[in-house]
DNA sequence: GTTAAGGAAATTGTTGACAGTTTGCATAAA
DNA sequence: TTTATGCAAACTGTCAACAATTTCCTTAAC
């Protein structure tokens, strides 16, 4: 089973066929949003994005509602679409999925693992060992993605992998929002660890418990963390924000 | 701003301005491919939905966005939109996630136990019960849809919820396409009974096993059946649905 | 008989325009 | 000053038309 994605072979015909005008409009609005460009609450002016991105409103329209099943904005009939905004529920949630979804695929592979499966992982984990002893989160945080990454797709699930990445991205977004915070990075590591030991033992109950509590440690540390930014400063009301336009 | 309005009196307005064209189409689209009348493979002519619905090709053009996002088309630029076809490996797949996301919302529904949900859970538990002594899959089969939904809504994850809702649809693609046999109401019935009690004790690993295991089984039944039909009939090799117009 | 080439028809991609609704401002009344 | 009212601008919802591409049928060559 081949699940390795080919990264960005040949995209030169294929790339250009792929991509409808209504595809390139998406993926644009998706990038400003992860970017943080387009802030959370506001609304986003159709004509404003069409002539900005010099096409019409219709491929704006179309790729806005694949936005909005993707979670990603939010439609009011007559009123427009709207950036969603992530609360820290909403980190919850993701959380909670991202640990069930991260335990389930480290079960389902468990079963399936090969040597070369095991190679990979543990090149991550030691990768990750020297950004970690350094202190280098710059480098330790894509390792952690990709290792993580790299058991999803190794299970071969094409809807996991689709939904996984799905929850990856809207995390991306809580760490713009300043929600998520560096946590310990050997301790994460050492995590890491106890992922591979289960699946080399092809323990799927095991990596599925050690996998899911890895991401339910992160979401404690999350909680911890938002309580003391509180505590910090407990007077502190929500601001609203209220609409607006882009550009 | 507290606005002391009267909670919902009249759906009527609100359900009317909640449902854009564009809203009516996807969910009659939807509803067409569940229903079955949208053969799988099949491509979507635009002119010819909009022209049945009595609109243009706009909202339609957007409900097809909608829906591709959702997993229930698939969209090849200047060829159309296709209606997915479901593959062995789909129902694999589905069955699959739809073991990881229920057993993620026994386990987290666990520690938040209630008697009403107990109360709840038991009376659906006691009324296939009967269904299932009678035989009657009629009345059984929408009751084990609403416990395993009441189960996930329970949790109060929308995205969960949203997740596993959407994995049922896809699962009910299947029943219409013949990959899912009625299994063993009894066998099955007697799972939702550890299920139960797994939550009752509110043991959050033994939740998440059990009802893992449920559908688990489900699909292990689903392919020993698919087996057996292949055995029957050996050399009976897959048609090819060709591309062709609705209505 | 099979394969290749050409052109017409059908279909998708995109655009601009019009209708209905919402928003915001200005004016007026209390 | 505050609150209501009405009008104008802006914006979304929808549609019809045009451009680009694909499909299909016909014709011709081997």
């Amino acid at each position: 089973m081949d699940d390795t994605e080919a990264p960005s072979a040949l995209p030169t015909i294929a790339a250009l066929r792929e991509h409808s005008l209504t595809a390139v409009v998406q993926h644009e609005i998706e990038r400003m949003i992860l970017a943080g460009e387009l802030a959370p609450g506001v609304r986003l002016n159709e004509k404003a994005v069409a002539d900005t991105l010099k096409v019409s409103r219709g491929p704006v329209r179309e790729a806005c509602r694949a936005l909005a099943e993707l979670g990603f904005v939010h439609l009011i009939p007559n009123r427009g679409v709207f950036i969603k905004k992530l609360t820290k529920e909403d980190a919850v949630e993701v959380y909670d999925l991202r640990a069930g979804l991260t335990g389930l695929a480290s079960q389902l592979l468990a079963p399936m693992m090969t040597a070369e499966h095991l190679d990979r992982l543990e090149g991550f984990v030691g990768e990750m060992e020297q950004s970690a002893e350094s202190a280098d989160f710059q480098s330790f945080y894509p390792l952690n993605l990709e290792f993580h990454d790299y058991i999803v797709r190794a299970t071969g699930n094409a809807r996991l992998i689709k939904l996984y990445r799905g929850l990856v991205k809207e995390f991306h977004l809580f760490r713009t929002h300043g929600l998520v915070q560096r946590s310990s990075l050997l301790e994460s590591n050492h995590e890491h660890r106890d992922i591979v030991a289960a699946l080399k033992a092809k323990d799927a109950s095991l990596a599925y418990l050690v996998s899911a509590r890895h991401v339910g440690n992160g979401k404690e540390r999350m909680l911890s963390a938002l309580d003391d930014l509180a505590e910090a400063s407990p007077a502190r009301h929500r601001r609203e924000p209220e609409r607006g336009r882009i550009e």
